[in-house]
DNA sequence: TGCCGCTATTTGTCGGACAATAAACGGAAA
DNA sequence: TTTCCGTTTATTGTCCGACAAATAGCGGCA
């Protein structure tokens, strides 16, 4: 009956795996790249000689991998996320966060926001500091302190984007959970009202002035500020 | 019972990202960690109120992500084999690196080794230095250019790893693939063996002399020189 | 006690069915 | 003719039931 099962290219471990590998072999064959659609469900059972589950299966596997995109009657395009996806793996289980990892995150965020000052400054438009602004006024009015840190995590997400990158976004993404804890660290709701609004405040009008200097200066001490009391608290969960 | 399943539904997307999510936090409530089984398919299907298909294609993605391994009749077992998981990703030859990702992977690299150049200087030891040399030595006399390529990336790992910040040597790990395909884009044995030597050579003088100046500048080039001829060459595999 | 085969349970794959979605088509109105 | 709207239709999402394959655990036997 399945021919083309007895025929099974490789070594072959599931169908699953065959089924992706042939997937892999005919994009590659077919010379598809990014923004081509790949043949319906129906014909991959069909050229594969697989039931739909396993082609569902398989194409969930690319799916998590990043490289296709599937839409409800359009079918699966060919896409290249698979940066976003390495990185949405590593968000899976909360990580430990020992002191190491903290300080660590905490220098990560230095390079990402302070080093590259110099790309900031050369990219930054109008609209860039209209958002800054934007996002820093609603620290003004926090019902909360997790929505307080929410804002200033939203704050220096903005900024990040400045960068145009991608790749930095996602990943600053993936350090959110621990960044917020950062943010939360010794600080009350008050806190963020004013002494983080005005860091901030700060850090806006250095870059509207293009100072290179001072933005870099109130930006380091901002992020050392977070730093400051956190080597006595750790417990969390 | 399966009342998670109803009051889980936070418009989180299709029935198969829910199961996901419910089974995230599963793992978390129960505080499984690393050898741990997971339940049976039936028994999730019984606590998600999903089909057995679709909690099939939830455990395929978890699958994918290297979070979980599966046996016939042994079951789930939580494992992390995320880092592999991730390599075998971007290792994904099915087609080539869209330039978007190229360019954001080039510029994530820029910020990493040229932009932290205050803090690279400022940890730098004799030490580094030493190995640095040693490992850039070793592309005078690469055997196949694949071998080049892993020495150069090596030289690159090892700069970033100055910065002594786990978390970002991680993810530069992480990209090891993407990058050793951009440094073979349009490069013969002999360039590895003459320019790229070279322009590390430099790095390294610049480097040793503390200037600041010099090492930008240098390393700067370098990694452009990478990226010179890679628009028009598309043909892969 | 130690080996071997049997059984039962669990995963792997298959096929069919229906719902949900959205593109494509066609008809009616301006 | 063009535009708008409802219908049709093709495709993905989910569910169900069945059987095959694999294997851990049990029991029998030497």
């Amino acid at each position: 009956m399945t021919l083309i099962g007895t025929l099974k290219t490789d070594k072959g471990g599931s169908a699953v795996d065959q089924v992706v590998s042939q997937m892999r072999q005919l994009i590659g064959e077919k010379g598809l790249t990014v923004g081509d659609q790949l043949p319906t469900e129906k014909e991959l059972c069909e050229t594969f000689g697989a039931s739909r589950n396993t082609v569902r299966e398989a194409m969930r596997i690319l799916k998590t991998y990043g490289v296709v995109e599937v839409r409800p009657k359009v079918g699966a395009t060919i896409v290249d996320n698979r940066m976003s996806s390495a990185i949405e793996m590593f968000s899976f289980n909360v990580m430990d966060i020992s002191l190491e990892t903290f300080s660590d995150i905490q220098g990560f965020r230095g390079l990402l926001e302070v080093s590259s000052v110099e790309t900031i400054l050369d990219q930054i438009t109008a609209e860039d500091i209209a958002d800054l602004r934007r996002i820093n006024d609603k620290l003004r009015d926090p019902s909360e302190i997790e929505v307080a840190a929410e804002y200033d995590f939203e704050f220096h997400t903005r900024l990040v984007s400045v960068l145009r990158n991608k790749a930095i976004l996602d990943i600053y993404g993936l350090m959110k959970p621990v960044i917020l804890r950062i943010m939360l660290n010794g600080k009350t709701r008050d806190t963020f009202k004013t002494a983080t609004f005005e860091e901030h405040q700060g850090v806006i009008e250095a870059l509207e002035a293009r100072d290179r200097l001072a933005y870099q200066y109130r930006l380091k001490t901002h992020l050392e500020t977070g730093s400051a009391n956190f080597s006595m608290k750790d417990a969390a969960s």
